[in-house]
DNA sequence: GTGAAAGCGCTAACAG
DNA sequence: CTGTTAGCGCTTTCAC
């Protein structure tokens, strides 16, 4: 089956009896190009179905008008927000944006930079998976001339600009409000340390418990694995076993705190009574379960908006000098039930 | 600023003495070339850290490579696992993928395929907008000779091949499950009628309850209502301020069935025992309240799949014969606590 | 097995 | 204001 060949500017010349290049010119709203002939040529453009073939434009301009995103997995809550903050921001300056998912796993991360710059995106926003231990591919980036943005994960070893949330502040005033709450032996869940945001909220935390006179050996229990639903579950039942004691559960994703409420609830331990639980990044499922579950709610959809904003600010002003700031917003504390203590 | 300017086959074509055309070739794993110049030109290319300029490679070859999605929104369960299953396959065959939101917006679903069309992609996969009354734009790529396949929603006015769940059936199963519970008065809420997923659904409860002897008028509820989380509530407390009853809450979407089992709960109507609650889609959220909510399971990720697959295989065998074909896939029953009666 | 040359569809000097 | 011309980087005949 033999494809139609869609409509050129060359059809629209020749239907008109004008040259391409002031088809061209009157498709793209050029200045100097007569009223008469801009009209006759978009009438005609839009009677032969005309749809112009950007890769041809964006071959010539060596410019794509796109922006590549790099991200863990779009069923994230804070992704997918922040993936709505970084297309209305885009589109609406005339950009288009290409995702790719990492799945959390570094080779796919590599190869969907190869993607990117093959297809000669005029940017990148990345927020690398919590494996990727080297950063050649990112590096790679740079050395391109490719404006790269971190936005919430960043790699400390690549040097661009960052746009993050204050996670070390956010997870000193979670920790605090466990401790003015009554919590004396504190249980977190974390992700690899090694990954900026886990290793920055740990610290946060430690900073916390300090001040507040904490032992560190006999007042803490950190278990690190990968956050996903089933570890929560897991974690509770080895501390159970060992029987160790906690009075808070501070998960550092939802999910875990969610799955930690529950094993906690099917052995019979109250929330918030005997045990608080607290867990990260406000997915849905936090506030619709019972008791509903303090969280820290992330401007997810302003990261995205704000890391399109220095991009395209980047893009326009040439300007190399600001390459490296860093910009940190404001997350927010949202308490419910499960971290108000009542006896 | 001034961009460095990539690699391109010239250059490695010059630093070997070779000319850019065996540079492709070599390049491309092209069969009439020699093992050493592959190798030779593999190195150089490697050396100057060469990335392919897919913009000049797909307007050479007019073909991108490239699927285009279009969808609702990401941030549904549904949706993103979807993505998923149409993502791992693609790329698997050595296709790129280009996901569009319409955000359930007809103008930006026209805006996402104006898109995807001037990007020249080899086939559009799409679960139109609720709202999606016109279908000049989905006609338009038909004219184009650009496959198009719906997925999970679709127009019945606009002929392609579609990839649904089995909705209706599914739909029917869930009903009777209620009335099997002793349900004696359903109460629906669901989306736009027009919309192919719940006209399909509410055809199915119909169907059921009519087969069940149900008067149509005393025994059914019907709320028609955008199925965002605020409308479950509204929608419940409109009936009971209206003091109609019901024993069973069946929300097309679970957001909704979620919202709605919050209000009961909180005027002191127990679920089940008194009211069952289902709602549809397995959001993740429905399995972790209490109760648990019953829902349809639907196969997500296999639907993505198999809408690639048969893109691909319409791609591949050019065979215009089985372009209006419908596949259906199966949904499950997923019973909770929240429809199993107890008294 | 490799080279020469044409051209995908578009834009942007440079003329006039 | 419009036409001419020359590519953007790549692939693909057609030669040899």
């Amino acid at each position: 089956m033999e494809r139609k060949k869609p409509t050129t500017i060359h059809d629209i010349a020749k239907a008109l009896n004008l040259n391409s290049s002031t088809v061209s010119r009157a498709l793209n709203n050029h200045p100097r190009i007569s009223e008469k002939t801009r009209l006759m040529v978009q009438k005609t453009a839009k009677k032969l179905a005309y749809q112009p073939n950007s890769m041809a434009a964006n071959l010539r301009k060596s410019s794509s008008k796109t922006i590549g995103v790099v991200i863990p997995r779009i069923s994230r809550h804070f992704f997918s927000q922040a993936i709505s903050g970084i297309e209305e921001t885009a589109y609406a300056e005339g950009y288009s944006v290409v995702i790719c998912q990492s799945m959390e796993n570094e080779k796919r991360e590599i190869r969907n930079i190869d993607t990117l710059i093959s297809s000669r995106v005029d940017g990148i926003l990345i927020s690398p998976a919590i494996g990727t231990k080297s950063y050649k591919h990112l590096n790679q980036i740079k050395e391109r001339d490719i404006p790269l943005f971190f936005f919430d994960r960043y790699i400390e070893e690549v040097d661009a600009s960052k746009i993050l949330t204050d996670d070390f502040k956010i997870a000193r005033q979670l920790a605090q409000h466990l401790i003015d709450q009554g919590c004396k032996k504190m249980a977190v869940i974390t992700g690899d340390r090694q990954a900026s945001i886990y290793r920055d909220r740990i610290n946060g935390i430690y900073e916390t418990l300090k001040e507040n006179g904490f032992n560190m050996e006999s007042q803490l229990l950190i278990k690190e694995t990968e956050l996903i639903y089933e570890n929560g579950e897991q974690a509770i039942r080895e501390w159970l076993k060992q029987g160790v004691e906690f009075d808070a559960v501070l998960g550092l994703s939802d999910m875990v705190a969610i799955s930690a409420l529950k094993v906690l609830q099917e052995e019979g331990i109250k929330v918030p009574e005997d045990v608080m639980v607290a867990g990260f990044s406000n997915e849905p499922a936090s506030a619709l379960i019972s008791p509903a579950i303090t969280t820290v709610g992330q401007p997810a959809y302003e990261i995205g908006q704000l890391a399109v904003k220095k991009l395209l600010h980047f893009l326009k002003e040439e300007n190399p000098m600001d390459a490296h700031e860093i910009a940190i917003l404001k997350s927010e504390l949202i308490i419910r039930e499960s971290t108000i203590r009542t006896k």
